[in-house]
DNA sequence: TAGGTACGTTGTGGTCT
DNA sequence: GACCACAACGTAC
């Protein structure tokens, strides 16, 4: 009997059915469990039975039976089993073109009803064998915690030439760099293995890999860089790429729509992207680079830098320069990649959060996105313990659309002490308060009235039976748990998942689509928030904004924080206090509503929309006064938080907004801003940075600037035999110039000052000037006025 | 290897004077 | 030149 916890699973066709493999890492070490003979299952009414049973007779051991459950149109479901994966998708097509329909059938079903067996990562296995390969052993859910042998790795090649010249690797206890070279010059000391060639480095590293035998790979952008391209290497070297555990071989696939990018299974170990695992845990950064996550996280970089470290160019010249006369300084670089990533996933705890999260979901570690598949781990196993199979996917034609969070019109200009009060978890709360959820949506057709809860959009929903609201309550108390024990890797895990579930009954790609559901959730947000605006407003406090969860209310003079959070409390009490009373008075259910006071802003502004008195939304900047008595400025959906404005705007957003915040002059500023652009002394932050989000050639109706700078380069690079860079989706730097728009690295023009005085300055001080009664255009005619 | 809607801003490429 | 629709991007929640 050992515990352990799930690191990959396969599935293959075999002549005695699908036999399914797994890889664990346990107590005792790794352990490989297959298990055989399964068969793929899938549901259709049985009052197809018969008719499929004729129709299913050419396909071998087809073989079906009815069963003690019931579709979501309540009538009997019969299973149709197969042993073959090609079997199930023979008859599954058979069926469908004679209008038969397959019920919750799936592109995956045996991992589906294994998840549904073993539930989530740790598992106890019984059995008594504690390591080697184990066939059919009994499993059942356990609580382990594993502790993982990690391997961080990075590879350094030769941009042009495609040639391998390093490896680097650090792992719990050991670091090495293995590199071509002189194998005399090897260094144990300085931890470097010179190896003759390319041959040699590969396989030296799969040498090593066997040694450590590490559970998880990580990495940057480890997938579709380092290992895609040991790949390319090992396959025109002609040697097997052995990096899974009993020198298994990796598996490639290749996405769907996009071309560019693939999936990688390596039998019986995780691969841990840094860039994707931060994005699934809501990480955000300006850049994802190496360098740059580096630096914010940990205030250090990549080790090749300098003023043009930012070139691709530049850094793989100097890379080969270092191969060539300075091995060591590059080993050294080499090595510092790999222990970057290693810090930031101590830093951010990756890890425990990946883990986490497959423990949720029964996901695997390393799978990204996923939030569909996830829904239907945790649900389809407990709807089927209700005695129910769920329908497929597009099996929803309701036509109907469901608005999304209210977004209240706002009071523009500068406001004086405003606090912020939220929901917490405000679409989970619902879900739980009003028991939206597919399964008692169904129960409440057959129901009297008495016995449900309205929705909306004619939907209504059982008061007594129901299975997301539990799934959520139990996530709730879980999350609370974790954050008393600061628990912070499974705090945000839980968050993530419990949000997602809006979002997958929202998509018809869930099989659980319903667009009443989603109503249900949003309109009742939208009662919950406006009814939350009279409550304050009968309480003598204007609200002056709110987006779907929050509201803003404008205190009228200055508090200082002690007497605002007074305020607040009391606020949120009342609020609270409401749901309780009227929705036990009306609908006789337990309000989950649970406001919060989330922040004192002792100083708001709120913008106009441009060139309009409308008061904006989404976009407004607030100072907080720190307990230490620091000031702070914070911006939402402002040009200083988006990537597509200059540094030059950002900066002089911020400076202005300091100086107006804090009642000093600022039209000496302005005009200095104006006249330093005019004389070069902000030349380097210029540059537009954005995302060629479609390829090149699709960019028809009309061409904006980012592009026609993309074109113009892509000409360039064509005359002088340059690689293509911006062909495909990329990101693109550019700058205004007296021709239009150019990159940086294709720039031939002078830069066109007027345009960033015009176009990235003006906008940004008037925005706020405008609700002092100036404008850009005043300051700057002051100036003249003087002469 | 399918989470959602709401919103503001800039710039393009038309039509109408 | 004024005006408009809408494409494109990035963001808030």
């Amino acid at each position: 009997m050992t515990n352990a916890f799930l690191l990959t699973r396969q599935s293959f066709d075999t002549n005695d059915g699908v036999q399914l493999e797994f890889w664990f890492s346990s107590d005792s070490g790794p352990l490989k469990v297959i298990i055989e003979r399964q068969s793929v299952l899938f549901f259709i009414r049985q009052q197809d039975a018969t008719q499929a049973q004729a129709l299913l007779n050419d396909i071998a051991r087809s073989d079906i039976k009815p069963l003690a459950l019931l579709n979501f149109q309540a009538e009997p479901v019969a299973g149709v089993y197969f042993k073959s994966m090609k079997q199930f998708y023979r008859a599954r097509d058979l069926l469908q073109q004679n209008n038969i329909r397959c019920l919750e059938s799936d592109i995956r079903p045996p991992e589906r009803y294994l998840t549904e067996r073993f539930l989530t990562g740790p598992v106890c296995i019984h059995t008594e064998k504690t390591s080697g390969v184990i066939v059919n052993p009994r499993i059942s859910v356990a609580d382990y915690q594993p502790a993982f042998t990690v391997m961080s790795f990075d590879i350094e090649t030769d941009y042009q030439t495609d040639e391998l010249f390093s490896i680097a690797f650090v792992t719990n206890n050991i670091k090495r760099v293995l590199m071509v070279g002189d194998p005399a010059a090897s260094d144990e000391e300085k931890q470097i293995e010179f190896v003759a060639d390319q041959a040699a480095l590969l396989k030296r590293f799969l040498v090593w890999v066997e040694k450590i035998d590490p559970d998880i790979f990580i990495g940057w952008n480890v997938i579709n860089f380092d290992f895609r391209f040991l790949q390319k290497k090992a396959d025109q070297l002609k040697i097997p790429l052995t990096v899974g555990r009993l020198r298994a071989k990796a598996f490639w696939r290749q996405q769907q729509n996009e071309a560019e990018r693939y999936f990688l299974l390596i039998p019986g170990r995780v691969v841990l992207d840094g860039i994707d695992t931060l994005k699934s845990a809501t990480y955000s950064f300006s850049s994802f680079s190496l360098e740059s996550v580096g630096n914010e996280l940990l205030g250090r970089g990549k080790l090749i830098h300098g003023a043009d470290s930012h070139d691709p160019l530049y850094k793989a010249k100097e890379i080969r320069r270092q191969f060539k006369e300075e091995k060591l300084t590059l080993a050294a670089y080499n090595l510092e990649d790999c222990q970057l990533v290693w810090d930031i996933f101590e830093h951010t705890e990756l890890t425990s959060f990946a883990i986490e999260r497959a423990r949720l979901t029964g996901l695997e570690m390393d799978r990204v996105g996923g939030s569909v598949a996830a829904f239907d781990n945790l649900y389809l196993p407990r709807l089927h313990r209700k005695g129910y199979v769920a329908p497929n996917i597009g099996d929803y034609e309701g036509r109907l659309s469901a608005p999304g969070g209210y977004v209240m019109d706002s009071v523009p200009g500068m406001h004086d002490s405003v606090l912020v009060l939220d929901y917490k978890s405000l679409y989970p709360s619902i879900i739980r308060t009003f028991n939206v959820d597919p399964y008692a949506r169904i129960v409440a057709l057959n129901a009297d009235d008495s016995e449900t809860i309205p929705g909306y959009d004619g939907a209504r929903f059982s008061r007594n039976e129901y299975i997301l609201p539990d799934i959520i309550a139990q996530l709730w108390q879980a999350r609370d748990k974790a954050k008393r024990e600061k628990n912070k890797a499974l705090s945000q895990a839980i968050k993530i998942i419990m949000n997602s579930f809006y979002g997958v009954l929202g998509t018809p790609g869930c099989r659980i689509h319903d667009s009443r559901l989603t109503s249900s959730i949003t309109k009742r947000s939208h009662d919950v928030i406006l009814q939350t605006v009279d409550l304050i407003e009968e309480a003598g406090y204007s609200v002056i904004y709110g987006d779907t969860d929050s509201v803003f209310v404008a205190l009228g003079k200055r508090f200082n924080n002690e007497r605002a959070n007074a305020i607040g409390q009391q606020l949120i009490q009342h609020v609270n206090q409401f749901w309780r009373q009227s929705l036990q008075a009306e609908y006789g259910i337990e309000s989950c509503l649970e406001m919060e006071y989330e922040t004192h802003f002792v100083k708001f502004f709120m913008p106009t929309i441009r060139g309009s008195e409308k008061g904006s939304k989404k976009r407004y900047a607030g100072m907080v006064e720190n307990a230490d008595g620091n000031r702070e400025l914070k911006f939402k959906g402002l040009e200083t938080v988006r990537t597509d404005w200059t540094q030059l705007a950002k900066d002089f957003q911020m400076n202005l907004y300091q100086r107006v915040f804090n009642e000093e002059a600022y039209d000496e500023y302005i005009r200095q801003v104006v006249a330093d652009l005019k004389t070069g002394v902000y030349d380097e932050k210029l540059v537009y940075r954005k995302r060629l989000r479609q390829k090149l050639q699709d960019y028809q109706k009309n061409i904006p600037p980012h592009a026609q700078a993309a074109i113009k380069a892509e000409q360039v690079f064509e005359q002088t035999g340059q690689p293509s860079r911006y062909k495909n989706a990329s990101w693109i730097e550019y700058v205004i110039t007296v021709n239009g728009p150019e990159t940086l690295e294709c720039r031939s023009s002078a830069l066109n000052y007027e345009h960033y005085i015009e176009k990235q300055l003006t906008p940004i001080a008037d925005t706020i000037l405008g609700a002092l009664g100036g404008s850009m255009e005043s300051v700057i005619q002051d100036q003249f006025e003087l002469f």
